[in-house]
Parts: C-alpha cells; structure tokens; sequence
DNA sequence: AGCTAGCCTGTAGCAGAACTACAAACCCCT
DNA sequence: AGGGGTTTGTAGTTCTGCTACAGGCTAGCT
C-alpha cells in the first residue's frame, strides 16, 4: 500500500500530493483520522482526500483507512523494501521478513480454493503419488514429503531428473505427480510430468500461473505473488509453496479414513504441525 | 482479537453472542460492513452491535472494524487454529497459512538483532562457513547454502552426522558453524558443534531459546514462536528459520567488498531474492 | 402465584462523517 | 489577452455511528 502510494506520487496532482506526503511520513495516524482533521494538516480541502484515495486506486476514504491498517499491521512499515548496504541489522532484517509476510499474505489470499479441492480428489484416489523439483523447489518436494509422511501419507520426493523421469513413466495409471516449479518452465520437469500424463496420470502443479507447466497439468495450484517486483519472487514463492504442500497434506489427511491418522484423531494436542512432543531436528 | 472475542463470548449478554458468533463465523466480512448490515444479519438492533464492541474493549464500532481489519491482515483470521475434519478447503488452507503467516510475524518481532549483527561480524571473518541441520532442518540448512550461494558467498551445507562431524573436526580456527535445529537437542549436531569449538570455531545456533545447543553457542539467533499452542512449532520454526538464514546472508552480502556481490550493486533491479531473470526451478 | 426491582433490549433522535454536484480559480495554449 | 480544460474548493445531501430514553423480560422476594 505504501509502496504503491509511493509508486504513484509523481503522477498525481499537486493538492493530492500533499496528502500522499503526510500519509507517508506519518503512516500510524491514518486510522484513527478522519477526513476533515486529514484534510486540514495537509492543507488540502476534504474531497481532495477523498479524490487522493480513489486515484491511488481505494474504493473512497473508509477503504483507504481499512487497507492502510491491514497493511501496518501486515507488517510493511518500510516504504522502499530495497536493501541498502547503509541499512542497519534491525531494517534489514525488518525488510527480509516484511517481504516473506507480505507474499504469504498474498498466496493465502490468491489460492484457487477450487482447484485445491479438486487436487485433493485426485489425490485420494492415488495408489501413488509422487513430489517433483529442483534447485529450491527440490528443497521444497523434500519438506512435502516430510509433511505428508507426517501425516500418514505415503510419498516419494524426488529431485534427480534422471530418477524422477523413470519413477514416471513407471506410475501405475490414476497415480499423481505433483509438480513444484518456481518459473514453471525446467525442461526435465515438463518432460516427467508429459510422460506421466501419457500414462494416464495426473499432475498437480504448485508454479506460477500460465507458465507450461500450469498449462499442461491437470491442476494448477498457483500462488502468484503479483506484485510490483518480481525480482523477489524466487525467495517469496518458496515459502509460499511451502505452506500449500503443507494445506495439500492437511487436506489430504483430513478426508482420509480415521485409521491412518488416528494418530491426529485421537489425541487431544494434535494439530497442525504433527504429533506434540515429536522430536524432528 | 478473535481469541479475545471467543474468550469473553460466555461473558456477554444473549443477544450480544449473536453478534459475537456471526463475527467469529465470517469475520472477513466485518471490515466492509456497517453496523446497520451487521445488526441485520445478527438478528439485533443496531445499539447492541455497539455495546457488544465495548463489551470486548473496544472503544466503539469504527475502532473495532479497524482492530478487526489489523488482526486480519497480520493473519490471525481463524479463532479455533485447529483443523478439524469438517473444515472446508477454504477454511483449511486459511488456517495453515495464517499460522505460517502469525509464525514469521512473531519472528519478525522477537528475534534478537544484536545477536544478528554479532552474527555478521563472526562470518565477516570467517575463513569457512559451515551450515548444519537434521530432517526438516536438514532441508534448511540446503536452502541456506543456496541462499548464500546466490549471494556470491561459499558455504557448504552437511545434513549427514557423519560428514559434519569430519567437516567440523577439520574446519579452520575462526571458521564459522551454523548449526540449525528446531529443538535445540540433536545429539549428533551437539556433538560436532562442540568439536568446532574445541577447535577455536564460533557456533552460530539458529535454534529455541534455551535449548542446549543454544547453551553452547557462541551466538543464538532465537526464533521463538512463544504462543499458545506449541505443537504447531515444527511447522511454524521452519519458514521462520529460512527467513533468518536468509537475513544473515543479505546482511553478510551487504558488508562484503563491492566486487563479492558486484552483481547486486550494479543492476538496478537487483533486490531481494537474487538475480532478476535468474531461471531457478 | 403475584409483585417488584433490576437488567437487558430495542426505538427514536441527533451529531458528524463520507461523499456528490456545482461553481470558482487556476493553468496552459493559442 | 482571452478561452478551453483541468484542478481545486464550497455547499448540500445522505447515511453512518452513536446516545438518551422507554418498554419488556427475567429473577427474586413475599
């Protein structure tokens, strides 16, 4: 929100302008204003405001003050998240997880709740399913194997496109393969996940929407961080897969039969996050 | 907020329940609502929306909209963070997000900077980086090497006990260990950060607070998610333990000589997450 | 059971907030 | 310098949030 006003200050006009200063340079006293008290320390008249929130896109005033809220409270003080070598450890550190906040916050509210119950049919009716990527999305396969172990479900993850490639031609048919690619894009990764639908499997991919991989697959989780900078992206979407495998396995677990997590069924503790008391380095 | 509500909810009056159950039940809505819609879908009259907002100290409807609007953004929609079966795959997914969301912010808020910041200057000098971790932790320590990695500064990451244990015994005086665990009580990751020491080696802990390798080491970057309910922390400390890692990469980049991340300098987009452009799976 | 005290709940009215229509002022261009 | 268009402020309207007050229900006592 404030980057965006940031973004859009040169392009409004002079009164407005005004308003956009004072917002910036005191964020916190947003909420609790009003119009009128807004309008007189800038200077400005009321509909001035009023026209500032509609051009930096906010459906009038009581919009603007709610998404000026959300926003303090999501954590985005720092108006430029660039880092700066002259930035202190505090700042620093403050930006790097404002950055990860802010993109969680965005996957939570962009996922496609109807492909994720679809992927879950898929998924239970799997004799097998399998977990897919590289470089980071690798590391990423890895934690959703350890998720959906966790939970009772039974996976392999695999990162070597030379394995991955015989493990899915080597799928028995209705067997899912999920696919976890940050560009959606890797050459080995389309060519697994071709094979496997050939075999009449299906695939669930976690990538960016409309790349090649989304096209071709049979559902497309996509948490797309459509934000101003996609040059953060590669570290934003890491974590957001992160936490969609884990919904993926939550999912999955819940609408199994009570036997294979009776485990989580049974104690009173058990909640996200596996078994209380488990002691996973 | 919503604890608060659900927790005072025996202690309001009948009619005033309503309207506390409504807002528990949908509370995304109450932001773009006025009290009017709210008493309507509640059942009641417009007054005992008000009073319900004092009953639960608030200092009146615009205050609570805007507290709600707050508490919502910083990802703590859902009262009962407890998955249940009967959660539908929107609810589930809100809820694993929003704790994965509430993790970092707390993250974000308790981790201790002046430990960060001895941390930098302990890799500064450095002749040898050296990340550790086991399962979960394993995977992070990985996805630390790769983020360091991007950043133009070598580590090696060893998730076996075997090798880190022959790699801690032969790591240069001054070298720098950074050794991850969520629980703090591996033994095999005790066992070679004490050999590191012995050796004249720092130990950097990315660990809980108190914890026994925290003990030893000669900095802790504590990550504690002290909140309620602990059995999610596996969960919660992984994503809260990327992101430090990935802190103290971009703090140690940022205070190397210009030519060690000249690539960050003189790109214009370059930010955080790396290279614009970069095709990483 | 009937009555009364006290609390809870809704109606009516008021102040102020957000927003809109219009007119004045400014700027730029010819 | 004068006229078109844009920008800004003024006046008015609607609706929102809030308060004072009165009716009704519950509960306890006789």
């Amino acid at each position: 929100m404030l980057t965006r006003i940031n973004a859009l200050r040169t392009r409004l006009r002079r009164s407005e302008r005004k308003v956009a200063d004072l917002v910036l340079e005191r964020p916190d006293d947003v909420p609790g204003s009003s119009i009128a008290t807004l309008a007189q320390r800038a200077g400005v008249s009321e509909p001035t405001v009023i026209r500032f929130c509609r051009a930096i896109g906010c459906n009038g005033f009581q919009d603007f003050k709610l998404r000026m809220a959300a926003g303090l409270a999501s954590g985005e003080p720092y108006v430029a998240s660039t880092v700066s070598s002259k930035d202190s450890p505090e700042a620093l550190s403050g930006k790097v997880f404002d950055r990860a906040i802010a993109s969680l916050v965005q996957a939570r509210n962009h996922l496609n709740t109807e492909a994720l119950t679809t992927a879950v049919d898929l998924l239970l009716d799997a004799p097998r399913i399998d977990v897919y990527g590289h470089g980071v999305s690798g590391l990423v396969a890895q934690d959703a194997q350890h998720a959906f172990l966790r939970l009772g479900i039974p996976v392999m993850a695999c990162t070597d496109p030379h394995i991955h490639r015989i493990s899915a031609a080597t799928l028995p048919h209705g067997s899912v393969l999920i696919a976890i690619s940050q560009t959606g894009r890797t050459a080995e990764l389309l060519c697994s996940a071709e094979l496997a639908l050939a075999a009449g499997c299906r695939v669930i991919a976690v990538t960016a929407c409309g790349s090649p991989l989304a096209e071709i697959s049979t559902v497309t989780l996509y948490t797309d961080v459509r934000d101003d900078t996609d040059s953060y992206t590669p570290m934003a979407s890491r974590l957001a897969h992160l936490a969609v495998c884990d919904v993926l396995a939550m999912a999955l677990s819940m609408r199994l039969p009570a036997a294979s997590n009776s485990h989580l069924q049974h104690t009173p503790e058990a909640r996200i996050g596996g078994l209380p008391g488990s002691t996973r380095a």
